[in-house]
DNA sequence: CCAAAAGTGTTACTGATACACCCATGT
DNA sequence: ACATGGGTGTATCAGTAACACTTTTGG
């Protein structure tokens, strides 16, 4: 649940948080994103941390009264990565209604000045927030990431993701649970790789979706059978020691591959 | 948006939804659910239409400030049909912006005795509304439709549906969408047909769901080779002239292909 | 010299698809 | 008699899955 650029009434320093005006949100209602990278063969996740919280979380943010929920994802994403026109996908929205009735909240809020019981009763952070899941899939190379004193912003590699804030674990479980179905229905690797890459690479991604392994010759096989990459006159070391082929996408017939459907299930 | 158990301050002759209380709500957010039946060889969907409204709509409610979103929708459900843990999945939330800021919502008041346009703008009612979808299966005979002089409920054919109110034909189409993209990973029927079945009555929930023909023969020896059915020593005629064999499903095989997956794309 | 990743090719088999013909019955 | 839906069987073809051996090079 995070900062965003809204005009403050009053100023609480060190929490930007509180200096958004309540009454130009939509009350109650919010959107986090998981921002999917890949790096180094690995999966990764970009998670955010706030000064005046201990556990990480996933970047977030409200919603403006007149604001449509796309574009307060879409807003996000540009706060935290910089990127514009990416893969963006809506998959879940989380509305268990002790989702947001934490302790760490109240503590927040105690800590900067809301010593008063009932005004942090009254104020807007303290209901329930339903929040709408968005999934993102991201050119790790890109993302700029900006740390400031309020917030520190780090990819974290799939496999090593701490326990999070309030149930984003659960969040993030729910957007890998539907990358698999969308695996299982279309492509996956144009929005994560770079231009050229490795068939070990794209492979990795498929693996660590899919969470099993897949054969390495039949995979790159199927893949050209389907015309989604193609080969380039490179080589490139990125992985073992022996030189390895480049590739890279054919837009138009993975663009296909994505309406039409495909299918991957060794 | 529709009525609910909620206890009413004021009275207004005709308009349930009016007797609802405000502040017991999340505000600006409620839920809409995609009921689904199949009956006489037609899928069906389950529609309600309020007195003080011209257009139909799908059945819906608001979410109370201490009540999970899932529970709202399985008590639109109830309220709606008298069923009780029923297939009941949430899809897909709808906010844009402008979705709920309609004139007939404004003119509904008007007649409801709010002149004041001062009034009207400061209604509860008169905010957007983020709406979460649920869609479900049920079985068409065991529904109860309990229409009284304030709603109008009834079965609309799949392929006769009107124009609804606000966004709700994008609703249903996208619930559709769903139900397609969940028959491709693993299969439909069970929480649709009754207990005995002819296979041209599921084949036509699956032709229904995919809009394409599939081989009878085909789909047939597939449905049994995966072992989702059996066939029964009873026959009968539902369909055409002819005797045809009755089937059952196989719950704990169907239960296991729900999981494991199971792909059906002729 | 060995481990780790990459390049290359073949085989077997399952499952999807596409058909053809006959049967039963209500109109 | 004929249209309609039901029952049964089969041939083909493509795509998946399983698998072995060699090459390269950094440590």
């Amino acid at each position: 649940m995070p900062t965003d650029k809204h005009t403050s009434k009053k100023s609480y320093a060190g929490s930007k948080v509180l200096q958004i005006d309540g009454d130009s949100l939509q009350q109650g209602v919010s959107v986090d994103c998981v921002i999917f990278g890949f790096h180094d063969g690995n999966m990764k996740v970009l998670l955010n941390k706030f000064s005046y919280y201990t556990q990480w979380m996933l970047p977030g943010g409200f919603v403006g009264k007149e604001e449509s929920i796309d574009t307060a994802a879409d807003r996000v994403l540009k706060n935290r990565t910089g990127l514009e026109n990416v893969y963006l996908k809506q998959f879940h929205t989380f509305g268990d209604w002790k989702r947001t009735k934490l302790p760490e909240n109240e503590e927040m809020l105690i800590l900067r000045g809301f010593e008063n019981p009932k005004d942090r009763e009254k104020h807007w952070l303290m209901q329930r927030f339903v929040s709408i899941g968005y999934y993102a899939l991201v050119e790790y190379s890109k993302v700029k990431i900006e740390t400031n004193e309020d917030e520190e912003i780090a990819w974290f590699d799939l496999k090593d993701i701490p326990e999070l804030y309030s149930d984003h674990n659960e969040i993030l479980e729910k957007a890998l649970y539907t990358l698999r179905i969308r695996l299982s229905i279309s492509p996956i690797g144009y929005e994560l790789l770079p231009e050229k890459f490795t068939m070990t690479e794209m492979r990795i991604i498929f693996e660590t979706i899919l969470q099993k392994k897949l054969d390495r010759r039949n995979f790159q096989r199927k893949m050209l059978a389907a015309g989604l990459v193609y080969k380039l006159d490179e080589v490139s070391k990125k992985f073992g020691v022996k030189d390895s082929a480049l590739f890279s996408f054919d837009k138009e017939k993975y663009e296909k591959a994505l309406t039409d459907g495909f299918l991957i299930l060794e």
